[in-house]
DNA sequence: GTCCAGGATCGGA
DNA sequence: TCCGATCATGGA
């Protein structure tokens, strides 16, 4: 597919595949070697070897635009891990372990949609319904001809197109009780009840305020929004494996949190359980 | 059949 | 302010 775009990363240990597989989004899939999907109304195939990262779909207008900063490629996350592992010994195993992650900056409504769609559930459940939502309120990318699976190649729907989507829809393509959740959140955000760049450079705690103020919006989906869709690397989400964590590994609290880079320990947190889910399985 | 998932809401203490 | 029940759904 043309036209592609390739670099090479600064930050020798990013793993695009890490990132977008960590459950930060729940669009990425993999089709040999490459990970596969729409983003600001491109959809892309990018690829690594090495420290060599391959944008198939994108020209160099498109990187320095869009996937530059989705991938947060010009953060210092050596850098990072240094910091937070000063700040939390106890994490300098999960950083050194997932320093290839980066944090994404993905567009504000769908990961707040995303969010709320992801309380109480799992994740491909979560990625399911977020493709089939895609793939029938979604606009298509210009080149989505070329996805590999249909639902890649379509934009997360606006708030204006699930704004006209029936509660009875949501309850059809797998919401369950969140589809309530989903009918009043897109019609308040498609009202322009909310200006998300404000919310991006709001105090933080304003910030969280507004995003709580949305029915199906709690502590941590909102902290969720703010890391992943905000750019606010201070939020911490706590769900029930970060949880784990902290009665086991963080014993009495951690100076993490609050910090400035608390969102990114976090996700060193995750990805760590996420591949030991062993060590963390629920206590009976 | 039971339990669980990147939880939030509600009513009652 | 805090706590327990409840909320759909599908996979283990």
């Amino acid at each position: 597919m043309e036209p592609k775009y390739c670099t090479t990363i600064r930050h020798k240990k990013f793993s695009v595949a890490d990132t977008l597989t960590s459950g930060q989004c729940f669009r990425w899939t993999e089709h040999e070697g490459r990970l596969c999907g729409t983003a600001f109304g491109r959809y892309v195939e990018m690829e690594q070897k090495g420290d060599g990262l391959t944008i198939h779909g994108a020209d160099q207008s498109d990187y320095e635009t869009i996937w530059r900063q989705y991938l947060d490629l010009d953060r210092d996350y050596d850098e990072i891990s240094r910091i937070v592992t000063e700040k939390e010994p106890r994490l300098a195993d999960s950083a050194e372990y997932a320093v290839g992650v980066h944090i994404l900056a993905q567009e504000p409504w769908e990961a707040l949609c995303s969010f709320v769609i992801s309380q109480n559930n799992n994740i491909p459940r979560i990625r399911g319904i977020v493709s089939r939502l895609c793939l029938l309120y979604g606009e298509s990318a210009a080149n989505a001809q070329l996805a590999r699976e249909e639902a890649d190649g379509h934009a997360f729907p606006t708030p204006q197109a699930l704004s006209e989507v029936s509660e009875e829809t949501f309850k059809q393509l797998g919401c369950g009780y969140r589809a309530a959740y989903l009918t009043e959140l897109s019609r308040r955000v498609a009202d322009g009840e909310f200006d998300f760049d404000y919310i991006k450079n709001a105090p933080i705690d304003e910030a969280r305020k507004m995003l709580l103020s949305l029915k199906g919006v709690g502590p941590k989906v909102a902290e969720c929004a703010l890391l992943y869709g905000f750019g606010r690397l201070e939020c911490f989400p706590v769900d029930v494996w970060i949880r784990r964590a902290m009665e086991t590994e963080f014993v009495g609290g951690t100076a993490l949190i609050g910090s400035e880079y608390a969102g990114v320990a976090q996700q060193y947190i995750f990805e760590y359980i996420r591949r030991h889910p062993e060590r963390f399985e629920k206590k009976s």
